[in-house]
DNA sequence: TCCCAGGCGATCT
DNA sequence: AGATCGCATGGG
């Protein structure tokens, strides 16, 4: 019951420093920290012994709800993209690093996702020891143009480069946004070059717990259309829609 | 080689 | 407000 599934949670789309190092080993790189993690061994266990990554897994959350919740409503397909997403769960990561990996993601493909933000890591990310930390604000605003130019960002760098200045000289306080309501704290997001609308519920979903935010992409519009009919079929599940947007994210691409 | 990727900003009607 | 269009680059 309300299981954590690693090889999902990793391939679910919102984490792109994430990896499946073989034989049920799972590595999670957030901000300037690191945990791996050994399926075979009591997981939870061990998570629920650190605050951090307690909160980070968001394993005081109740995942199966919202399965009943579509039983209830006879939402086929969405009771399909939860049993294919059971385990799967939305991490709690940091502000900053959201900002900028979404903002990165747009019209790419994950692969290509994580090797730009791998790429930014090593450059100017502190190095600990086995990994790098993600660089902050005041690394990536005072980062080489040259060297930055060397990560693939293409058309995005200027978005970057804006992210980092509105944060790193404080014309955008990301941990006061914690206290803004969801209307307020999108329309701060949106207020940096690169973030629009979907970008902006990513932010929110995935570092700020906004979990009725659904981010609308490419594949949530395929949902729409090819599967309802072009009714929009998340915002019947309210404060958990957001939830069942990454199952059926997940779903969708997975049987595609 | 070709096609498209967890969209957005600018520029129109 | 809503519809179109160009966009840099890397993976498959």
């Amino acid at each position: 019951m309300n299981e954590l599934d690693l090889k999902k949670t990793v391939d679910s789309g919102q984490i792109f420093r994430a990896y499946d190092l073989g034989n049920g080993v799972f590595e999670f790189i957030s901000r300037d920290r690191r945990i791996v993690l050994d399926e075979k061994e009591n997981i939870r266990e061990r998570i629920e012994g650190d605050r951090y990554w307690r909160c980070y897994f968001d394993l005081d959350r109740d995942y199966e709800l919202i399965m009943k919740k579509a039983s209830e409503l006879g939402d086929e397909f969405m009771i399909s993209a939860c049993r294919a997403g059971a385990g799967i769960r939305i991490l709690k990561q940091d502000p900053w690093e959201m900002l900028i990996s979404f903002i990165i993601s747009q019209r790419k493909s994950i692969p290509a996702i994580r090797t730009s933000i791998e790429r930014l890591c090593k450059l100017f990310g502190t190095e600990k020891g086995e990994f790098y930390a993600f660089p902050t604000p005041e690394q990536l605003y005072g980062a080489n143009a040259d060297m930055l130019k060397t990560c693939g960002l293409g058309y995005r760098l200027e978005y970057i480069l804006d992210a980092a200045k509105k944060v790193y000289l404080k014309e955008i306080d990301l941990e006061g946004c914690f206290l803004l309501n969801d209307e307020e704290l999108a329309n701060e997001l949106k207020k940096i070059k690169g973030v629009g609308d979907k970008v902006a519920n990513c932010i929110m979903l995935f570092a700020y717990s906004r979990f009725s935010r659904v981010p609308v992409d490419t594949w949530v519009k395929r949902i729409t259309d090819e599967d309802y009919g072009g009714k929009e079929p998340f915002s019947k599940y309210g404060e958990d829609a957001g939830i069942m947007q990454q199952y059926a994210f997940y779903y969708k691409r997975s049987v595609d």
